[in-house]
DNA sequence: GATTGTGAAGTACTTCACAGCT
DNA sequence: AGCTGTGAAGTACTTCACAATC
């Protein structure tokens, strides 16, 4: 996971469960895909195959939707996408800012599956005067003065951080000050919010080092599974030479 | 969670939990920071807050290492900064490949955090030929007609995917022929991989979509909470104008 | 007196397996 | 006959709360 969390752990959001709000995304895309093939219906069988979980979880996530599917048919492909979007909210436009314009920020800002679902890039913000007026993705880098204007001006509530770790901290609070309430944040910190704001992190390091460890476990079980292939207690008497 | 796993469910990885190892770098980036200030000792209190975690949960998670701490003092700085970097594989050294070197590609490749903890960016591969030669973060970009020396004469077992969505799979069968063990994958795609090996992913446009979905919530949230304001049942008998 | 380490209780998520609908 | 929707069972994770230890 790449992911922090910050919510009430007591009210589930409108019922759904949090682990299945974070698959929801993954089965949109999947029936974007299948939509963009003019496919009309799939049954939860080829939607969970498509979208790397098993068909039971993909149903009762569902579930948790309403009823939207046809016993002995399957799910009406577009109708899902919609409901999906819908529930997601990706039927209402999000501006989002992104601070920190440095490599990632500008490999954000040219992120084209960003705008694609009702996400659109309100502004690039960087601390560095040179790169005020810059055109990055085709849009002008502000400078981090207008931070607070540029949110307002633009309702903006969700804010990505790609700014470096020192600085990431600071810019949140100015964020959240100006009225963000959703932050997704690369820089390697945590980040301390108040109440009601939502902070997601994704973070490369923390991922290289979770395939490390499984890695190092995998490199100690081929030891292990050698050793034992040479003396197991197994189906058979274990007579040891004496 | 910007996060995908693939790992036996049954097998728990010598008893520690999945939940456990990914707090683990988390809790060695709070304590390289205490150890960088010459901090002694912590208490899992102190800890627990410098990691954004409750205190019984971080005890817990150490508990699964084995019994690092000293009733009524804390835990040794130093030393569990040793003991996690064991546990989680870093004390030896990963040569890591990325593939495709774009815009996001160059961000990792530029990533500091990278090489400080055990990883070696091993090589920079892309498609292109035209970017062959170049040199990005000091290192010269190979063609992909290289992945596959390179993969055996590095030894690596990881490798970072930042290509297209649509070459992912490709360069992932490639990867995982020539010895590829771990996968951390950045291109918005489902990977198919054989048993044993490794995939995380990482995937802004999920991360996004679930804030915008408790966005949307907290936006419902205030209507309802306005909604109630107006005739709750309070602790006051609320009595109507008739 | 302070703080860890951990059983036990509580919560969240997954999977099973089958009744119910088309 | 096929496939969904879901209670019930199973598993994983979190939190509590306190005995053990320094």
């Amino acid at each position: 996971m790449a992911t922090g969390r910050n919510h009430r752990p007591a009210t589930r959001s409108r019922g759904i469960p949090e682990a299945t709000v974070a698959r929801l995304p993954l089965y949109l895309r999947a029936l974007t895909a299948l939509s963009e093939r003019s496919v009309p219906t799939v049954s939860s069988e080829e939607l969970a195959a498509a979208a790397g979980v098993n068909s039971a979880k993909l149903r009762k996530d569902f579930s948790y939707l309403g009823s939207y599917g046809t016993r002995g048919v399957g799910y009406d492909v577009e109708y899902l996408v919609y409901q999906i979007s819908r529930e997601l909210g990706l039927t209402q436009d999000w501006p989002v800012v992104i601070v920190g314009i440095g490599n990632l920020g500008a490999a954000l800002a040219n992120y084209g599956g960003f705008a694609s679902r009702g996400f659109r890039v309100a502004a690039l913000i960087d601390a560095d005067p040179a790169m005020a007026g810059k055109p990055v993705a085709g849009i002008a880098v502000q400078h981090t003065d207008e931070l607070e204007s540029i949110i307002s001006d633009n309702g903006v509530s969700i804010g990505v951080i790609a700014t470096p770790a020192g600085a990431a901290q600071q810019v949140c609070e100015r964020l959240v000050a100006a009225g963000v309430t959703s932050i997704l944040n690369f820089a390697p910190t945590v980040l301390s919010v108040p109440d009601g704001v939502d902070v997601r992190k994704v973070d490369l390091s923390i991922e290289l080092q979770i395939l490390a460890f499984h890695e190092q476990r995998k490199a100690g079980e081929e030891a292990e599974a050698a050793a034992s292939r040479k003396g197991p207690d197994g189906d058979m008497p274990a007579v040891m030479p004496a």
